[in-house]
DNA sequence: TCTTCCATGTAACGCGTTACATGATTTT
DNA sequence: AAAATCATGTAACGCGTTACATGGAAGA
């Protein structure tokens, strides 16, 4: 069975047939929102499915000094596509290093904390706009309404970029407030007096 | 300069000095909700900040065939912690395999998609009750409140947990209401008639 | 007696990033 | 002429998981 980043791969390929160059150009957006790669990872997991039956290459005029190859999906690849989107999935550890941060922000001035929590703020407000800026993108085409387009599963997954940016602002607000109402340190209560 | 999981380790030891085997127990929670790591990571990684001078390491009785280190911080693992804390962190990518399989969900019918977000809203409501029962046993110590304390830490990210899966939550339940509207393949079509 | 828990480590392997390597075409 | 872009790969390294190894104490 591929790896997450093999199904990653697969997904792309069944949108439509790319080079490995491609590939890592289209792994940008907006999939790459919630799953990147670097062309080094991406070469060699295609020739792994490859060789498993699962794609399949044309040889194509390219500029490098390689040969280009042309990816597609076979039909076993699709179907493998298909049961792992239908099949349970255990459930996955998060991992986030911001919230660890705040995890031990109790170990600095709260005057530092909330400038901690005030620099997160705005790198949660820089994504949710980008999210937003693709979504409107993809609202202008009305084939998004369709669960069985491709389009329709962009739409989903910028949605749930939206929403859980705007849940993290909430959060970042919402600590700004618990860490405003305690008295600062010397320096920070010099300058307010 | 320690890794993610070495600023985990100064941060555990932060609140109170403790062996690897208690540091691996105790990264199970609330900390091991945003980051984990198993006990074979974790010994390697304190021989690590030990010969770095950030913690130092003292015998004490224990039970198995080899000896037993109690680790502390020592002032320079502080200075290490406090300065990691208030420096400005490089954004990091999110990597959400749920996501990534709704991205390619158009291949599959609406009635599996909808059986596959399903599943996912059950376990996003599973978490979102233990963290929830872990933010009722924190608030019952006033000291939560003081942004000077690790209680108030640990309540920052558990609020964090809490509102994230509420978002999730939320975002199911649209992505359930927009694959509702659409026709259904025979099989679950026969079912409903 | 068998299993589980306590307790500390090492080894092998997979995934992911950074750096190295090559060379044509297009832009500055 | 120099730099960026197109384009495809390999090598070295770090982080993380799984599996291996050891052995005492407590409970079923």
């Amino acid at each position: 069975m591929p790896s997450t980043l093999g199904f990653a791969l697969l997904g792309l390929l069944a949108r439509r047939p790319s080079t490995g160059y491609e590939l890592s150009r289209r792994m940008d957006r907006p999939v790459g929102f919630f799953w990147t790669a670097k062309h080094s990872q991406i070469y060699p997991e295609l020739k792994r499915l490859e060789s498993a039956g699962l794609t399949e290459a044309e040889l194509i005029d390219g500029p490098g000094p390689r040969p280009t190859k042309r990816y597609s999906l076979t039909e076993r690849g699709m179907r493998e596509l298909t049961a792992w989107v239908s099949a349970d999935a255990e459930p996955q550890q998060v991992r986030d290093a911001d919230i660890l941060k705040v995890w031990s922000i109790w170990v600095v001035d709260p005057g530092a904390a909330a400038a901690l929590v005030h620099r997160m703020r705005e790198a949660h407000l820089a994504r949710l706009h980008t999210y937003e800026a693709d979504l409107a993108d993809v609202e202008t085409d009305h084939a998004c309404r369709d669960p069985r387009t491709p389009l329709f599963a962009s739409r989903a997954t910028l949605v749930a970029g939206v929403r859980s940016r705007r849940a993290a602002l909430q959060w970042c607000d919402w600590l700004l407030g618990e860490l405003g109402g305690w008295p600062v340190p010397a320096t920070a209560a010099l300058v307010a007096g």
